[in-house]
DNA sequence: CCAGACGTTGTT
DNA sequence: GTCTGG
DNA sequence: CCAGACGTTGTT
DNA sequence: GTCTGG
């Protein structure tokens, strides 16, 4: 979960826990949506808790702490390991009151396995094989993310920011990969989204892999998914050669 | 005390 | 131009 | 993604 | 901001 993952195609899509949805705020966050192939240091929609209401808002994929003095991604804080979150300096404070919940309809490892390219100019280069990792039913799902919210001291301006929390592989992950990112079930949304609930122990109850008979996963292009550009339906196409 | 870290994954 | 680091 | 480096010898 | 290491 290190790279890059798909947000959800639309809006409609969060037909998840319709009543903690039903009236959700700040729908404009999911404009320029479907992001394909979202990666790491973009805005991509997230809902949280804030002044009350459960609310979408974009946010960077990299969590700067609100007391960072620049604003920039100064430490490495894309993901957050569950086995430590909850007593880490850098995050802790964040678990407690800033969860918030990531939507996605597939994400992407890269499999230590590697795969041999030949270039035009004949040069071999070796390439890891991804692969993309969705439900067996194709739908949604959320991941675990905590977030922050850097405020620009000259402007005002507000820059939330968040981290995905990572866990141990499943058995679908397994053979791909030694991390996975925490996939919530829908019945702890309303818990994760209560930034009144403290109760750290349960709290980690909820950061365990995924069920696997959920899930699968199939390896994808390469070569499609490596070039930055390639924004479309077909990073989650199997790959056929 | 003060300076410096605070973090993760596995390299597109 | 291309890779690395944040 | 974007900003910044991309390097070596030899030592303040 | 808060903790750690020197």
């Amino acid at each position: 979960m290190c790279y890059n993952k798909s947000t959800i195609e639309k809006l409609g899509d969060l037909r998840l826990q319709s009543e903690l949805f039903k009236n959700l705020r700040g729908k404009e966050a999911f404009d320029g949506i479907p992001q394909y192939n979202a990666l790491r240091l973009q805005k991509l929609p997230v809902i949280a808790t804030r002044e009350g209401e459960i609310r979408a808002f974009k946010a960077l994929w990299w969590l700067i702490p609100h007391w960072s003095k620049t604003g920039k991604p100064e430490v490495t804080a894309f993901n957050a390991r569950a086995e430590s979150v909850a007593g880490s300096r850098l995050f802790a404070p964040y678990l407690k009151t800033n969860r918030c919940l990531v939507p996605v309809s597939a994400f992407f490892e890269y499999s230590s396995r590697e795969i041999v390219r030949i270039e035009q100019s004949g040069k071999v280069k070796s390439v890891k094989q991804p692969y993309c990792i969705r439900m067996k039913d194709e739908q949604p799902f959320m991941l675990a993310g905590i977030y922050s919210v850097w405020i620009n001291k000259q402007t005002g301006e507000e820059l939330p920011t968040y981290a995905v929390i990572t866990t141990t592989p499943n058995s679908v992950l397994e053979p791909i990969h030694n991390r996975m990112p925490v996939i919530l079930e829908e019945k702890n949304f309303e818990r994760w989204l209560d930034p009144g609930f403290g109760d750290s122990g349960a709290l980690k109850n909820l950061l365990m892999p995924y069920p696997a008979t959920k899930m699968k996963a199939y390896p994808v292009s390469a070569a499609y998914l490596y070039d930055r550009n390639h924004n479309d339906r077909k990073c989650w196409e199997p790959q056929t050669t």
